[in-house]
DNA sequence: CAATAACATGTAAATAAATACATGTAAAGA
DNA sequence: TCTTTACATGTATTTATTTACATGTTATTG
Protein backbone atom coordinates (compact mmCIF):
# COMPACT_ATOMS: atom_id res chain seq x y z
CA UNK A 1 0.00 0.00 0.00
CA UNK A 2 1.13 3.35 -0.73
CA UNK A 3 0.66 4.38 2.85
CA UNK A 4 -3.38 5.27 2.22
CA UNK A 5 -2.94 9.03 2.94
CA UNK A 6 -1.62 8.16 6.78
CA UNK A 7 -0.93 12.05 7.23
CA UNK A 8 -4.70 12.34 7.02
CA UNK A 9 -5.03 11.13 10.01
CA UNK A 10 -2.65 11.83 12.09
CA UNK A 11 -2.93 15.46 11.19
CA UNK A 12 -7.01 14.37 12.57
CA UNK A 13 -4.99 12.38 15.52
CA UNK A 14 -3.28 15.91 16.53
CA UNK A 15 -6.10 18.01 16.49
CA UNK A 16 -8.12 15.97 18.41
CA UNK A 17 -6.49 17.57 21.61
CA UNK A 18 -6.50 20.60 20.77
CA UNK A 19 -6.61 23.89 18.09
CA UNK A 20 -3.61 23.77 15.48
CA UNK A 21 -2.43 26.01 12.61
CA UNK A 22 -0.87 24.70 9.56
CA UNK A 23 2.87 25.91 10.93
CA UNK A 24 1.97 24.32 14.30
CA UNK A 25 1.96 20.70 12.49
CA UNK A 26 4.76 21.56 10.60
CA UNK A 27 6.33 22.22 14.03
CA UNK A 28 5.05 18.75 15.36
CA UNK A 29 6.95 16.95 12.78
CA UNK A 30 10.19 18.82 12.75
CA UNK A 31 10.56 18.52 16.73
CA UNK A 32 8.82 15.91 18.35
CA UNK A 33 7.73 13.05 15.79
CA UNK A 34 10.40 13.58 13.17
CA UNK A 35 11.69 10.16 13.87
CA UNK A 36 8.26 8.37 13.15
CA UNK A 37 6.85 10.18 10.79
CA UNK A 38 7.29 13.59 8.16
CA UNK A 39 5.68 15.52 6.17
CA UNK A 40 6.48 19.03 4.47
CA UNK A 41 4.13 21.84 4.62
CA UNK A 42 3.21 21.75 0.78
CA UNK A 43 1.51 18.87 2.29
CA UNK A 44 0.25 19.99 5.09
CA UNK A 45 -1.52 22.59 3.78
CA UNK A 46 -3.30 21.38 1.08
CA UNK A 47 -4.39 18.31 3.07
CA UNK A 48 -6.15 20.38 5.91
CA UNK A 49 -7.89 22.07 2.90
CA UNK A 50 -9.37 19.19 1.70
CA UNK A 51 -10.12 18.13 5.28
CA UNK A 52 -11.99 21.13 5.80
CA UNK A 53 -14.05 20.90 2.28
CA UNK A 54 -14.90 17.47 3.42
CA UNK A 55 -16.61 18.83 6.58
CA UNK A 56 -13.72 16.51 9.11
CA UNK A 57 -12.42 20.00 10.59
CA UNK A 58 -13.15 23.50 10.85
CA UNK A 59 -11.02 26.71 11.03
CA UNK A 60 -11.27 30.56 12.15
CA UNK A 61 -8.37 33.05 11.83
CA UNK A 62 -6.65 34.51 14.41
CA UNK A 63 -4.28 37.47 14.26
CA UNK A 64 -0.46 37.60 15.52
CA UNK A 65 0.60 40.77 15.99
CA UNK A 66 -1.30 43.48 13.10
CA UNK A 67 -1.26 41.82 9.95
CA UNK A 68 -0.06 37.81 10.61
CA UNK A 69 -3.34 35.91 10.05
CA UNK A 70 -2.89 32.59 11.76
CA UNK A 71 -5.37 30.07 10.74
CA UNK A 72 -6.18 27.44 13.14
CA UNK A 73 -8.18 24.02 13.01
CA UNK A 74 -10.07 22.21 15.26
CA UNK A 75 -11.94 18.48 14.45
CA UNK A 76 -15.76 18.27 14.15
CA UNK A 77 -17.75 15.30 14.80
CA UNK A 78 -17.71 13.20 11.76
CA UNK A 79 -13.91 14.16 11.69
CA UNK A 80 -14.00 12.34 15.17
CA UNK A 81 -15.51 9.52 13.83
CA UNK A 82 -13.35 9.05 10.86
CA UNK A 83 -10.47 9.25 13.16
CA UNK A 84 -11.71 6.41 15.62
CA UNK A 85 -12.52 4.25 12.27
CA UNK A 86 -8.92 4.12 11.75
CA UNK A 87 -7.52 3.93 14.73
CA UNK A 88 -9.42 0.71 15.32
CA UNK A 89 -8.60 -0.21 12.03
CA UNK A 90 -6.28 -3.31 11.76
CA UNK A 91 -2.50 -1.98 11.15
CA UNK A 92 -1.29 -2.53 7.60
CA UNK A 93 1.79 -4.45 6.76
CA UNK A 94 4.89 -2.37 7.88
CA UNK A 95 6.92 -0.27 5.21
CA UNK A 96 10.86 -1.32 4.60
CA UNK A 97 13.01 1.39 6.70
CA UNK A 98 14.32 2.11 3.60
CA UNK A 99 17.56 3.05 5.23
CA UNK A 100 21.05 3.70 3.25
CA UNK A 101 23.47 2.46 5.79
CA UNK A 102 21.95 -1.02 5.50
CA UNK A 103 21.69 -0.85 2.07
CA UNK A 104 25.37 -0.38 1.52
CA UNK A 105 26.37 -2.91 4.26
CA UNK A 106 24.44 -5.53 2.67
CA UNK A 107 26.15 -4.53 -0.97
CA UNK A 108 29.52 -5.49 0.99
CA UNK A 109 30.43 -9.04 0.75
CA UNK A 110 33.54 -8.75 2.62
CA UNK A 111 34.69 -7.55 6.64
CA UNK A 112 38.03 -6.43 4.82
CA UNK A 113 36.48 -4.16 2.60
CA UNK A 114 37.76 -1.08 3.64
CA UNK A 115 34.40 0.96 3.20
CA UNK A 116 33.64 -1.22 6.17
CA UNK A 117 34.91 1.21 8.98
CA UNK A 118 34.15 4.03 7.28
CA UNK A 119 30.69 3.00 7.15
CA UNK A 120 30.17 2.03 10.61
CA UNK A 121 31.83 5.24 12.21
CA UNK A 122 29.72 7.61 10.29
CA UNK A 123 26.69 5.46 11.75
CA UNK A 124 28.34 5.57 15.19
CA UNK A 125 28.34 9.25 14.79
CA UNK A 126 24.88 9.72 13.66
CA UNK A 127 23.38 7.57 16.36
CA UNK A 128 25.33 9.07 19.37
CA UNK A 129 23.92 12.56 18.23
CA UNK A 130 20.32 10.98 17.55
CA UNK A 131 20.42 9.83 20.80
CA UNK A 132 21.56 12.71 22.51
CA UNK A 133 18.37 14.72 21.21
CA UNK A 134 16.16 12.00 22.41
CA UNK A 135 17.74 11.99 25.95
CA UNK A 136 17.25 16.02 25.98
CA UNK A 137 13.40 15.62 24.73
CA UNK A 138 13.00 12.85 27.38
CA UNK A 139 14.22 15.48 30.24
CA UNK A 140 12.23 18.42 28.49
CA UNK A 141 9.09 16.56 28.61
CA UNK A 142 8.97 13.71 31.03
CA UNK A 143 11.59 14.48 33.67
CA UNK A 144 8.17 15.14 36.02
CA UNK A 145 5.46 11.29 36.36
CA UNK A 146 2.90 13.64 35.94
CA UNK A 147 3.67 14.62 32.44
CA UNK A 148 4.32 10.83 32.03
CA UNK A 149 0.95 9.67 32.87
CA UNK A 150 -0.70 12.75 30.88
CA UNK A 151 0.77 11.97 27.36
CA UNK A 152 0.97 8.36 27.44
CA UNK A 153 1.39 8.05 23.33
CA UNK A 154 4.17 10.29 23.17
CA UNK A 155 5.84 9.18 25.99
CA UNK A 156 6.06 5.58 25.08
CA UNK A 157 7.67 6.05 21.87
CA UNK A 158 9.87 8.75 23.01
CA UNK A 159 11.12 5.77 25.40
CA UNK A 160 11.05 3.46 22.81
CA UNK A 161 13.08 5.78 20.33
CA UNK A 162 16.01 6.13 23.15
CA UNK A 163 15.60 2.17 23.69
CA UNK A 164 16.17 1.68 20.26
CA UNK A 165 18.75 4.14 19.84
CA UNK A 166 21.01 2.62 22.72
CA UNK A 167 21.00 -0.88 21.68
CA UNK A 168 21.35 0.23 17.65
CA UNK A 169 24.85 1.86 18.93
CA UNK A 170 25.79 -0.91 20.96
CA UNK A 171 25.16 -4.18 17.83
CA UNK A 172 27.20 -0.95 15.79
CA UNK A 173 29.95 -0.83 18.84
CA UNK A 174 30.58 -4.60 18.90
CA UNK A 175 30.44 -5.10 14.94
CA UNK A 176 32.48 -1.74 14.30
CA UNK A 177 35.00 -3.37 17.21
CA UNK A 178 35.16 -7.32 15.61
CA UNK A 179 36.18 -5.33 12.68
CA UNK A 180 40.01 -5.15 14.11
CA UNK A 181 40.55 -8.68 14.79
CA UNK B 1 15.63 14.59 0.27
CA UNK B 2 13.33 12.09 -2.03
CA UNK B 3 15.60 9.21 -1.59
CA UNK B 4 18.04 10.59 -4.10
CA UNK B 5 17.20 7.37 -6.80
CA UNK B 6 18.90 4.91 -4.06
CA UNK B 7 17.22 1.67 -5.88
CA UNK B 8 19.46 2.66 -9.03
CA UNK B 9 22.54 1.75 -6.84
CA UNK B 10 20.84 -1.25 -5.08
CA UNK B 11 20.61 -2.80 -8.29
CA UNK B 12 24.01 -1.68 -9.50
CA UNK B 13 25.11 -3.09 -6.40
CA UNK B 14 23.17 -6.48 -6.72
CA UNK B 15 24.72 -7.24 -10.11
CA UNK B 16 28.22 -6.35 -8.76
CA UNK B 17 27.93 -9.85 -7.41
CA UNK B 18 26.32 -11.82 -10.39
CA UNK B 19 24.47 -11.29 -13.26
CA UNK B 20 20.50 -10.96 -12.55
CA UNK B 21 17.31 -11.06 -14.69
CA UNK B 22 14.69 -8.04 -13.32
CA UNK B 23 12.99 -11.16 -11.88
CA UNK B 24 15.37 -11.98 -9.75
CA UNK B 25 15.96 -8.71 -8.10
CA UNK B 26 12.26 -8.46 -7.59
CA UNK B 27 12.50 -11.87 -6.03
CA UNK B 28 15.82 -10.65 -3.48
CA UNK B 29 13.43 -7.70 -2.70
CA UNK B 30 10.88 -10.26 -1.60
CA UNK B 31 13.22 -12.73 0.32
CA UNK B 32 15.69 -11.00 1.78
CA UNK B 33 15.24 -7.52 1.23
CA UNK B 34 12.33 -6.77 1.92
CA UNK B 35 12.29 -5.49 5.42
CA UNK B 36 15.26 -2.76 4.89
CA UNK B 37 14.00 -2.08 1.02
CA UNK B 38 11.19 -3.02 -1.35
CA UNK B 39 10.63 -2.27 -5.14
CA UNK B 40 7.58 -3.51 -7.38
CA UNK B 41 8.89 -4.32 -10.45
CA UNK B 42 7.26 -2.04 -12.06
CA UNK B 43 9.56 0.41 -10.71
CA UNK B 44 12.69 -1.98 -11.01
CA UNK B 45 12.27 -2.89 -15.20
CA UNK B 46 12.06 0.62 -15.62
CA UNK B 47 14.99 1.48 -13.86
CA UNK B 48 16.95 -1.63 -16.20
CA UNK B 49 15.88 0.17 -19.05
CA UNK B 50 17.13 3.79 -17.94
CA UNK B 51 20.75 1.91 -16.61
CA UNK B 52 21.31 -0.05 -19.97
CA UNK B 53 20.52 3.04 -21.87
CA UNK B 54 23.07 4.98 -19.78
CA UNK B 55 25.65 2.00 -20.48
CA UNK B 56 25.69 1.26 -16.99
CA UNK B 57 24.59 -2.50 -17.39
CA UNK B 58 24.58 -4.60 -19.82
CA UNK B 59 22.22 -7.53 -21.16
CA UNK B 60 21.95 -11.04 -22.92
CA UNK B 61 18.80 -12.97 -22.88
CA UNK B 62 18.39 -16.36 -22.13
CA UNK B 63 15.80 -19.46 -23.02
CA UNK B 64 13.55 -20.55 -20.22
CA UNK B 65 11.99 -23.41 -21.49
CA UNK B 66 11.10 -23.44 -25.22
CA UNK B 67 9.82 -20.33 -25.64
CA UNK B 68 9.97 -17.96 -22.25
CA UNK B 69 12.71 -15.33 -22.74
CA UNK B 70 15.06 -14.15 -19.76
CA UNK B 71 17.06 -10.72 -19.92
CA UNK B 72 19.70 -11.08 -17.80
CA UNK B 73 22.01 -7.92 -16.90
CA UNK B 74 25.35 -7.22 -15.56
CA UNK B 75 27.26 -4.33 -15.00
CA UNK B 76 29.66 -2.73 -17.10
CA UNK B 77 33.15 -0.65 -16.19
CA UNK B 78 31.14 2.78 -15.87
CA UNK B 79 28.84 1.18 -13.98
CA UNK B 80 31.38 -0.29 -11.30
CA UNK B 81 32.40 3.49 -11.16
CA UNK B 82 28.88 4.54 -10.69
CA UNK B 83 28.53 2.77 -7.89
CA UNK B 84 31.75 3.33 -6.06
CA UNK B 85 31.42 6.64 -5.93
CA UNK B 86 27.69 6.20 -4.37
CA UNK B 87 28.91 3.66 -2.13
CA UNK B 88 31.81 6.53 -0.69
CA UNK B 89 29.21 9.13 -0.97
CA UNK B 90 28.51 10.35 3.12
CA UNK B 91 25.20 8.87 4.10
CA UNK B 92 22.19 10.70 3.37
CA UNK B 93 19.79 12.18 6.65
CA UNK B 94 17.74 9.05 7.65
CA UNK B 95 14.27 9.11 6.71
CA UNK B 96 11.54 9.05 8.97
CA UNK B 97 10.22 4.90 9.89
CA UNK B 98 6.02 5.62 9.06
CA UNK B 99 4.99 3.37 11.13
CA UNK B 100 1.30 3.28 11.62
CA UNK B 101 1.53 0.96 15.68
CA UNK B 102 3.91 3.76 16.74
CA UNK B 103 1.61 6.74 14.46
CA UNK B 104 -1.05 5.29 16.59
CA UNK B 105 0.67 5.12 20.30
CA UNK B 106 1.40 8.25 19.59
CA UNK B 107 -2.18 9.60 19.23
CA UNK B 108 -3.08 8.35 22.79
CA UNK B 109 -2.93 9.77 25.86
CA UNK B 110 -3.78 7.98 28.45
CA UNK B 111 -2.98 4.35 29.30
CA UNK B 112 -6.12 3.60 29.66
CA UNK B 113 -7.95 4.05 26.56
CA UNK B 114 -9.27 0.82 25.57
CA UNK B 115 -7.64 0.58 22.38
CA UNK B 116 -4.25 0.41 24.07
CA UNK B 117 -4.59 -3.53 24.54
CA UNK B 118 -5.39 -4.46 20.93
CA UNK B 119 -2.27 -2.24 18.98
CA UNK B 120 -0.27 -3.60 21.56
CA UNK B 121 -1.40 -7.62 21.05
CA UNK B 122 -1.21 -6.68 17.02
CA UNK B 123 2.00 -5.46 17.35
CA UNK B 124 3.77 -8.07 19.38
CA UNK B 125 1.88 -10.65 17.31
CA UNK B 126 3.40 -9.32 14.11
CA UNK B 127 6.72 -9.02 15.51
CA UNK B 128 6.57 -12.78 16.86
CA UNK B 129 5.76 -13.60 13.27
CA UNK B 130 8.76 -11.23 11.64
CA UNK B 131 10.82 -12.94 14.06
CA UNK B 132 10.26 -16.83 13.16
CA UNK B 133 10.42 -15.52 9.57
CA UNK B 134 13.97 -14.00 10.53
CA UNK B 135 15.60 -16.55 12.59
CA UNK B 136 14.71 -19.23 9.56
CA UNK B 137 16.47 -17.49 7.26
CA UNK B 138 19.39 -17.62 9.03
CA UNK B 139 19.30 -21.15 9.70
CA UNK B 140 19.10 -21.63 5.98
CA UNK B 141 21.67 -18.88 5.15
CA UNK B 142 24.30 -18.93 7.69
CA UNK B 143 24.04 -21.80 9.87
CA UNK B 144 27.68 -22.74 8.63
CA UNK B 145 30.22 -20.38 9.89
CA UNK B 146 31.91 -20.30 5.69
CA UNK B 147 28.22 -18.49 4.53
CA UNK B 148 28.97 -15.99 7.44
CA UNK B 149 32.58 -15.13 6.39
CA UNK B 150 31.22 -14.84 2.78
CA UNK B 151 28.25 -12.71 2.48
CA UNK B 152 29.54 -10.65 5.54
CA UNK B 153 27.11 -7.43 4.78
CA UNK B 154 24.18 -9.40 4.29
CA UNK B 155 24.89 -11.59 7.48
CA UNK B 156 24.93 -8.72 9.82
CA UNK B 157 21.80 -7.30 8.36
CA UNK B 158 20.07 -10.00 8.78
CA UNK B 159 21.75 -10.65 12.84
CA UNK B 160 20.74 -6.81 13.13
CA UNK B 161 17.33 -7.27 12.04
CA UNK B 162 16.82 -10.54 14.31
CA UNK B 163 18.25 -8.77 17.68
CA UNK B 164 16.48 -5.47 16.65
CA UNK B 165 12.55 -7.88 16.37
CA UNK B 166 14.10 -8.99 20.00
CA UNK B 167 14.29 -5.88 21.41
CA UNK B 168 11.58 -4.49 20.46
CA UNK B 169 9.28 -7.69 21.61
CA UNK B 170 10.54 -7.26 24.92
CA UNK B 171 9.72 -3.54 25.35
CA UNK B 172 6.20 -4.28 23.60
CA UNK B 173 5.98 -7.15 26.13
CA UNK B 174 7.02 -5.03 28.95
CA UNK B 175 4.59 -1.96 28.50
CA UNK B 176 2.06 -4.88 27.52
CA UNK B 177 2.26 -6.17 30.98
CA UNK B 178 2.47 -2.66 32.66
CA UNK B 179 -0.86 -2.12 31.28
CA UNK B 180 -2.69 -4.18 33.58
CA UNK B 181 -0.91 -2.33 36.73
C1' DC C 1 17.40 50.57 14.04
C1' DA C 2 19.01 47.16 11.01
C1' DA C 3 19.77 42.52 10.14
C1' DT C 4 18.47 37.98 10.85
C1' DA C 5 15.89 34.18 12.36
C1' DA C 6 11.56 32.41 13.14
C1' DC C 7 6.72 32.68 12.09
C1' DA C 8 3.10 31.92 8.68
C1' DT C 9 0.76 30.19 4.37
C1' DG C 10 0.31 28.91 0.23
C1' DT C 11 1.26 26.71 -5.08
C1' DA C 12 3.98 24.28 -8.80
C1' DA C 13 6.84 20.94 -10.44
C1' DA C 14 9.46 16.86 -10.05
C1' DT C 15 10.39 12.39 -8.29
C1' DA C 16 9.43 7.99 -5.94
C1' DA C 17 6.46 4.40 -5.11
C1' DA C 18 2.23 1.74 -5.30
C1' DT C 19 -1.55 -0.06 -7.78
C1' DA C 20 -3.71 -1.54 -11.78
C1' DC C 21 -3.54 -3.07 -16.45
C1' DA C 22 -1.71 -6.43 -19.74
C1' DT C 23 0.24 -10.76 -21.56
C1' DG C 24 2.19 -15.07 -21.88
C1' DT C 25 5.22 -19.50 -20.43
C1' DA C 26 6.87 -23.34 -17.34
C1' DA C 27 6.50 -26.46 -13.70
C1' DA C 28 4.13 -29.04 -10.23
C1' DG C 29 0.51 -31.50 -8.42
C1' DA C 30 -4.23 -33.33 -8.44
C1' DT D 1 -4.88 -33.39 -18.72
C1' DC D 2 -6.38 -29.75 -16.19
C1' DT D 3 -5.68 -26.45 -12.82
C1' DT D 4 -2.96 -23.76 -10.13
C1' DT D 5 1.21 -21.59 -8.83
C1' DA D 6 5.41 -19.63 -9.96
C1' DC D 7 8.09 -17.63 -13.58
C1' DA D 8 8.82 -13.66 -16.59
C1' DT D 9 8.38 -8.83 -18.50
C1' DG D 10 6.53 -5.02 -19.49
C1' DT D 11 3.25 -0.23 -19.43
C1' DA D 12 -0.15 3.15 -17.50
C1' DT D 13 -2.17 5.48 -13.88
C1' DT D 14 -2.56 7.20 -9.39
C1' DT D 15 -0.85 8.57 -5.04
C1' DA D 16 2.68 10.17 -1.82
C1' DT D 17 6.55 12.84 -1.00
C1' DT D 18 10.10 16.08 -1.87
C1' DT D 19 12.00 20.18 -3.73
C1' DA D 20 11.49 24.56 -5.52
C1' DC D 21 8.91 28.68 -6.16
C1' DA D 22 6.52 32.59 -3.99
C1' DT D 23 5.32 36.11 -0.51
C1' DG D 24 4.92 38.59 3.55
C1' DT D 25 5.03 39.44 9.01
C1' DT D 26 6.90 39.29 13.76
C1' DA D 27 10.32 38.80 17.16
C1' DT D 28 14.98 38.79 18.57
C1' DT D 29 19.54 40.21 18.88
C1' DG D 30 23.54 42.99 17.93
Amino acid sequence: MAQKNVLKYIILGMLAHRELAGYDIKKLFEEELGDFWYSNHSQIYPELRRLEEEGFIASHTELVGKKLEKKFYRITKSGQQLLSAWMEEPLNPPVPTRDEFTMKLYLINSAKDPLVPRLFQEEICRHEEKLQYLQARWQLLFAEEAARQEHYGHRCILQQAILREKQRLEWLRQEYAALKQ
